[in-house]
DNA sequence: TGAAAATGTTAGGTACGCCTAAACCTTGTG
DNA sequence: CACAAGGTTTAGGCGTACCTAACATTTTCA
């Protein structure tokens, strides 16, 4: 595709690992980024310089990189377009939602402002993507996120349901569905229990109200 | 975008401009396709030699290239997928005829043939795009086109309805429009007489009847 | 605190796809 | 039938993005 594919990989890393409080990006380590993208640090390195160099990011050499603001408007953007596009294919396609991130990756790529909010309108607008991600709206702010924590922060032996999948690579996604679980699963104390601790940091969940709980035994 | 993407435009432009008659496709000299792709001729010549290895194309040295029967099918899986996407870019967003094809030139180079065939069915299995070309089936043949001929080969002064429109870059394209001719627009030998001669070679039509010649004047 | 270990960057090399310039057919015409 | 004009291929270079190996820095902990 596009000169510039790979620059928005690295940009959307340093987004995925870097974060973004109240417009303040966290320094992310090159190989950190490597792992991510499944490169050598000395490549990351390298792009790192340009992104540097288009204002997008800054390097502070053996410590890390982080997004601008400008950098991480791109990025929001980029975000946008990929948790569109895995909405529609899970949404109008039919795809499950653990299928969707690779192909996602490739559409996210198309360079089309028009497309990207004609497909925004198409959609209805939505607010959140098939694993529960907040979708950035045109002018990189997010619609609030209700009532949701991660599972982690629930107060223990609550039953609650799942409302997003943080991160979600396609592995994770595989896992979960495996065991049944997806978006709008209704998660009791004991069931949590037996999760891998790795998931608790992973699941956003909407804690049950009283007679929700009830009708879930 | 992969590795692939040029290989797969110089593919197409072997198709477009080699053709497939009865499965054997034309020779093409490497400056046309070189015209064709914005690219200068020796840079055709290389990736031409690398079709080749791959099998998808025969070379001739100083006297063009073809595709062979692998490249064919793989030509036409491209051009599948271009026309799908093009109607789904019209029919479900919105776009106009004119606007689609350098998108959908970017999202035909999406790797996934699941993606392809939820696709198709997702538009409901259409057998032409939007402009009228046919859409190869997923085994590679076409759906037959009914009754159309080109605007040339039309008896004079005739009335047509317009089918389909040949190669349709974007400039014909909206050309067209600012004529008010669309798919579907009545031609009456009057109107004929006052096109493009180049548009005699480029637009599908299909003869009216007497009855429909009678509604139209 | 001062190595050793871990991490990060620079140097040098490969593959791909493009370019220009030069060498090479093929062809049409005198 | 030779040779000039045209198009085609080869040769040599450039930019991007990746790699490995060597070098530099930071961190860790004896």
């Amino acid at each position: 595709m596009s000169k510039s594919t790979q620059r928005e990989d690295h940009l959307k890393a340093l987004y995925a690992l870097g974060g973004s409080r109240d417009g303040e990006s966290d320094w992310v380590s090159t190989s950190q980024m490597a792992a991510h993208l499944g490169v050598k640090p000395p490549s990351v390195t390298a792009m790192v310089q340009v992104l540097t160099e288009l204002g997008w990011a800054e390097h502070r050499p053996y410590h890390g990189a982080r997004l601008t603001h400008a950098g991480i408007t791109l990025a929001l953007s980029l975000v946008r377009k990929h948790r569109l596009w895995e909405t529609f294919l899970v949404d109008r396609l039919g795809f499950d939602w653990d299928e969707v991130h690779d192909i996602a990756e490739q559409l996210e790529h198309v360079d089309s402002v028009e497309l990207v909010e004609r497909l925004d309108a198409f959609l209805g607008h939505p607010t959140v993507d098939p694993h529960g991600d907040p979708i950035p709206k045109h002018d990189g702010t997010f619609h609030p996120r209700h009532d949701a924590v991660l599972l982690a922060q629930l107060e223990p032996s609550r039953s609650c349901t799942v409302t997003g999948v943080r991160g979600g690579d396609d592995g994770t996604l595989s896992a979960l569905k495996k065991r049944g679980i997806g978006l709008g699963s209704v998660l009791t104390g004991e069931v949590i229990s037996t999760l891998p601790a790795a998931w608790l940091e992973q699941l956003w969940v909407r804690p049950l109200t009283q007679t929700e709980s009830q009708e879930h035994g």
